[in-house]
RNA sequence: GGAGAGAUGGCCGAGUGGUCGAAGGCGCACCCCUGCUAAGGGUGUAGGGACCAAAAGUUCCUCGAGGGUUCGAAUCCCUCUCUCUCCGCCA
């Protein structure tokens, strides 16, 4: 959520911002309803303390032993005019709430102009994509020839988007989990956290999720309502929701590993070869609550932390800052981490880092103490992969096989993988 | 799944229709007193919103959530959620 008073004031410059991710705000729309509101708010605090001094003077005037009985009148009249105005109120109000919730956030000064990905600009690099001296196989190929990935098996269970892993591949792929979970609690200074994958639509609301993308979630028929998480960051961003945190207590990091689950509604024919794009997916996810001052500074070391996964495993990657266009709608600032995939013959993304400033805070009520005014303040949020573990094994798959068809277990990996160098059939 | 008990401010805990956003205690902060790592005294100590340029001030809302009764609800009624205890079941 934007901050509302910064909305009233300068609708204008928060427009313009808008305006470069190619939101156009409705500034006529949000005065009418903002007067609206205001005008019912006023007149109904009016009605309520009227109503709430009448009462005490019927509740004084019993104590004296009067007759009380002529007062009721107006009593009634007062407690009428409430209900109605209360009533325009909550209309007006949750209108304008919706509204507010359907808003992307402000972007901060540094993200570059562009509508869309072609847009994104390189920021670095790392690593140089291997010379094959054959040609090079995709992982799907790779995983079939090693009996370790089966589209076919999970077709059969579940349909399409979903997969099987088998013997080593499966092996490999909570090695690359168990890894970058130890790397970033012993290295980084994450704290290791468990946390439910069905979450309540308030919690989904509170990262922003909802309302606006519900399409793209898995929803349980059950009661109460609950969704299977898109992602670690909702649950763990929402630790901190309702809750005001002591200064000394920032930053908090946490890392988890879960699985994903996105419908991708929309995205029919993108990607349905392989495990790119998946209904569910593991992913390691880092999060930081931080003091606002402080999360400039903390996006760079975040993106760092899930860099350093990728420099640990030796794959060519490059980091990319999200144009205006394709930044997602919760976040100030993004970088995206981009694997090489020779079975594409391009890097894919692997990783997106972004702060999220106070937008989330906002919506969850997660605040800090700030010494410096007493005041309980929105913190700020950030969140990225650290990394998607699909997407790792894809990258591993293809970057470490081997002319004959076996791939080489990573160095960082073989303590995880009970020593063993390669992968073969198991 | 069955039975029961609960949910009040940072914590404990009082409060069954009126001046209660809420006694008392603890904790915390500041001050006073005290010649000493004690004791005592005082003051303060929730969050959110509105009006206002802002401060001050005024005011509204919040006693798990949502409805209802009433001139007036922490208090009465209904629904829901969560927690705890016992039984059953289960990993």
């Amino acid at each position: 959520m934007l901050d509302p008073k910064l909305l009233r004031t300068e609708p204008e410059a928060v427009a313009r911002n808008l305006a470069r991710r190619g939101f156009a705000l409705d500034i006529a729309f949000f005065r009418t309803l903002e007067e609206r509101r205001k005008a019912c708010q006023i007149e109904a605090d009016r009605l309520r303390a009227a109503r709430n001094s009448h009462s005490k003077a019927v509740g004084a005037a019993r104590a004296r032993g009067e007759d009380i009985a002529p007062l009721m009148a107006h009593g009634e009249a007062l407690a009428a005019d409430v209900a109605r105005v209360d009533a325009e109120l909550a209309v007006v109000q949750d209108e304008l709430d919706q509204w507010q919730l359907g808003l992307p956030n402000l972007l901060d000064a540094g993200v570059p102009d562009g509508r869309d990905e072609s847009a994104n600009v390189e920021v670095r690099r790392s690593g140089e994509p291997r010379q094959f001296d054959f040609e090079p196989r995709d992982h799907v190929a790779i995983g079939a020839s090693l009996d370790g990935l089966d589209f076919d098996a999970a077709s059969r269970l579940s349909g399409a988007r979903f997969a099987v892993l088998r013997g080593h591949v499966a092996r490999l792929h909570r090695a690359l989990a168990q890894f970058m979970l130890d790397l970033h609690t012993r290295e980084h200074g994450y704290t290791e956290v468990y946390v439910p994958y069905l979450v309540s639509r308030a919690t989904l609301t509170g990262t922003g999720q909802l309302p606006k993308f519900e399409q793209d979630l898995f929803a349980v028929p059950h009661d109460p309502e609950l969704f299977l998480i898109p992602t670690a960051e909702v649950p763990v961003t929402n630790l901190v929701r309702d809750r005001i945190v002591a200064p000394e207590q920032l930053p908090l990091r946490y890392v988890a590993h879960t699985p994903c689950f996105r419908s991708e509604a929309g995205a029919h024919g993108k990607d349905t070869r392989g495990l790119i794009r998946q209904h569910q997916f593991d992913k390691v996810e880092l999060v930081q609550i931080v003091r606002p001052a402080d999360s400039g500074a903390a996006l760079e070391a975040l993106t760092g932390h899930a860099e350093a996964v990728l420099a640990a495993l030796q794959l060519p990657y490059r980091v990319v800052a999200l144009c205006a266009g394709d930044i997602g709608f919760g976040s100030a600032k993004t970088y995206d981490l981009e694997v090489w995939l020779p079975g594409q013959g391009r890097y894919r993304e692997i990783s997106s880092c972004s702060n999220c400033e106070a937008f989330q805070a906002r919506r969850m009520q997660a605040r800090w103490r700030n010494p410096a005014t007493g005041k309980p303040e929105p913190v700020h949020t950030l969140n990225g992969s650290g990394v998607a573990v699909g997407r790792a094994l894809v990258a591993v798959l293809e970057n470490y096989q081997r002319a004959d068809g076996s791939v080489t277990v990573p160095e960082v990996l073989r303590p995880y993988m009970g020593g063993i160098g390669q992968l073969g059939r198991s």
